[in-house]
DNA sequence: TTCCAATAGTTGATGTGTCAATTAGTCTGA
DNA sequence: TCAGACTAATTGACACATCAACTATTGGAA
């Protein structure tokens, strides 16, 4: 796959390398800061508030869990362990699907409706006064533009947690990414 | 802080809603999908491979602990505890500072180097197919300008991690952010 | 010179994500 | 209707980041 075992890298330069850098802080620092926003002003972790806040926009504040890791690109497990510890919490609840005997309904109680709508206001106010606030709408339209077609790249490689499938032979039956030559 | 007790919040519209979502995946995403090449073609973790490259830009391919950390963006102790982990691979080795007893230096062993040369085409080509091929020149510097601006704002919040100290008041002795208003 | 606050780095406990293995239920075809 | 492959979700072991507490060292002010 790499077929780079000779001189031919193309290296970045110095504008290349400080867009890189610039990026990788990003990605790491983002995600921290959200989540600390989150534990400051509210009793949820970000991504506690995220499963809330995906269910809450539901008919029926009810999601299969699968649906709900495939909606926020994560694994099953992660979620699996993520709803004990919610359920623990009270702010979700777990039921059989009425459909699939193998499923789990995931359900948004009261507790869960409180949480969320004392949470969303704070979050809401930090993504738009630090993510919206200091960008023009053009360059808020790129920045999606852009990380969209990053993210397809990365997909195309079978290096996308969440996108699994897309391209997998029949028969790969891996919880995660399919082995394309395989 | 978040003087949004009322209804006053400046919910997202749609178009806000999307860009939100896809910013939130990608943040979440491609950490991941940037350790899953590391380690699929090279012997190191994405951490690890971004020490050794730090190092191996100085001109003694050494570096002050915290020197190092605060360049990653990381706290103290994560760089502490990697560098015991690294150590014990070999590829570092931690030597204590001439100018200061309680420092310690990161060198880069010659294991290290190796380590470096040999996962630094397929990082960089990686790098460059997935981030800088997909985007123009003009892209790139609308998304880290954009990027830039945000981790700015952030900062000013006092959540972002690596840059505690910068408007500090002197007193305030706290290894992690400081409290602006205590 | 002697404190005492500040700093550099380490350590251990804790929480959470990942991976592999497992359990349970469904579906297809013979 | 039964066997085998597939799918949904869970579980436990493990790795790593975070936080708070701790040790060692420095440096400035009395």
């Amino acid at each position: 796959m790499n077929a780079d075992n000779s001189q031919s890298t193309r290296w970045l330069d110095e504008r290349e390398k400080q867009v890189w850098l610039t990026l990788r802080e990003f990605i790491w620092g983002f995600p921290a800061a959200l989540d600390r926003q989150a534990q400051r002003d509210s009793s949820l972790s970000i991504v506690e508030y995220s499963v809330l806040s995906t269910l809450s926009e539901t008919p029926e504040a009810r999601m299969r869990a699968g649906d709900l890791a495939a909606e926020l690109g994560w694994q099953r497990s992660r979620l699996s362990h993520l709803m004990g510890r919610m359920e623990a919490k009270g702010v979700v609840e777990r039921m059989h699907s009425d459909l699939d005997g193998r499923g789990q309904d995931v359900v948004l109680t009261d507790a869960g409706w409180a949480a969320i709508r004392a949470a969303a206001p704070g979050h809401v106010t930090f993504v738009r006064e630090v993510v919206f606030d200091p960008l023009t709408p053009a360059e808020q339209d790129v920045l999606e533009s852009a990380l969209t077609r990053i993210r397809a790249r990365i997909a195309e490689d079978g290096l996308w947690a969440g996108s699994a499938g897309v391209s997998c032979p029949p028969g790969n039956s891996s919880q995660n990414a399919c082995e394309p030559g395989a």
